[in-house]
DNA sequence: GTTTTCGTTACACTAATATGACATAGTCTT
DNA sequence: AAGACTATGTCATATTAGTGTAACGAAAAC
């Protein structure tokens, strides 16, 4: 319950685009918008919503195959989904699930019933790290109140140390590339050295001192991996 | 590393793909030019690039025209469009963008820029893989974590005898020569000598310990193989 | 017993990562 | 609005790890 939801809506027709983000808005999601797949994809690629609810009927990209692409890419894949639709179409709704959609409304919906789904899906859906605390070895992060601690005592990061502790922390014993790291922690669209990673590690590593710095470990020609297992 | 991606430059200018094609080079991806549609199109059919960078003025089909067609057919509507154009000009960009475009340039740009552009779309664009750890009589290989445990104790190995046993333990029962494994293992262009193998070969089995080292079998004459069965 | 083929080791060379220093762009103070 | 901080990205350099070759010994094959 700390800073708002963020919830993208996909729809080609502004009203229901407006309708939606109204209700969402009264009930303190943070909106924003866009009428393409395109468009969408670019927004997510940026911003990161928390939340995406997609239309299914659309010109150009339908929904449905928008779902399908955002699921196979890494960097999308974890983001929920809600698709909306017209009609009660069981036929539709299978697909919908099979794409790994997380939720699925009927037009028309209330407001009421809207923004209820939203949160059960959001409860379910919200991993660890994101407003709950992870501990790993006696290294805690706080993501509620941004804070981090070893063994009790606090840890000074920066901004970006403290997102990439938060990344690593929540996706441990997997190794990423530095590309893949820039895309996670410092979002699409932005274009840094892939060295400037190291520097981060670097940072980071100094901050969490000679106790936890082993759980930053370098996995040679590919990138770095979080893990409390020693390599 | 992995087979360099190719990368199609359609441009009217001759001095600009070049310019084009040096940055690209040396960043490491292999480039082939086409100064119309037509042409790029033929290659595109031939050659299958990765991407292709298409820039927005040209004499005959249009970019933009040329990109749509693209989108259109089957065989082409996967491959990555990266639009180059000389002004900035909104309505051109969101035309672009309803055309599926998966990312846009404004001329003049740094090579840095046009580099670290591709590289995010060619990550989003390519399909994670769904990979799943293998495990042959307790040695277990974890693509994701880029871990290799036996009998749940670590195993040390560098990057070259990694790829080597993971090849090795997705191939098994099969004899290859050496000339495969440096094709498969090494990559198609690069020239090593063939007993170069023999001395990965010696490294990955010294790592495995002798508790495992007989799963990486010589087939004297042929090559090596990897099986748990023993001969 | 001679000829191949493979195993092993040592070593020079390269490539990848770690680290420290610096320039720049914001932010916050005063 | 200038000065003091902070955060960040990039470089240059140091350090370390990984690679490929050659040379020689050991096993098979013939």
């Amino acid at each position: 319950m700390s800073a708002s939801k963020r919830v993208l809506i996909v729809d080609d027709e502004a009203p229901i685009r407006e309708m939606i983000a109204v209700a969402l808005e009264m009930a303190g999601y943070e909106c924003s918008e866009a009428d393409n797949a395109q468009d969408a994809h670019a927004q997510i690629v940026d911003n990161k919503p928390d939340m995406v609810l997609l239309d299914w009927m659309m010109p150009g990209t339908s929904g449905i195959e928008f779902a399908r692409r955002l699921r196979k890419e890494e960097v999308t894949a974890d983001i929920p989904i809600i698709m909306l639709t017209a009609k009660t179409d069981e036929d539709n709704k299978i697909k919908g699930l099979e794409t790994g959609v997380d939720d699925y409304i009927t037009k028309p919906f209330s407001p009421r019933e809207l923004v209820a789904r939203l949160k059960a899906v959001l409860r379910r859906t919200t991993p660890k790290g994101v407003e709950e605390p992870v501990t790993v070895d006696g290294l805690t992060l706080d993501p509620v109140s941004h804070r981090v601690t070893a063994d009790g005592q606090p840890v000074d990061l920066g901004p970006t140390e403290f997102r990439l502790l938060q990344f690593f922390m929540t996706h441990p014993d997997r190794a990423y590339s530095r590309s893949q790291l820039l895309d996670m922690v410092w979002g699409g669209n932005v274009y840094v050295e892939e060295r400037t990673v190291d520097v981060h590690i670097r940072r980071l590593r100094k901050a969490l001192g000679e106790r936890h710095d082993y759980l930053v470990q370098t996995v040679r020609g590919t990138g770095y991996r979080f893990s409390a297992q020693v390599a």
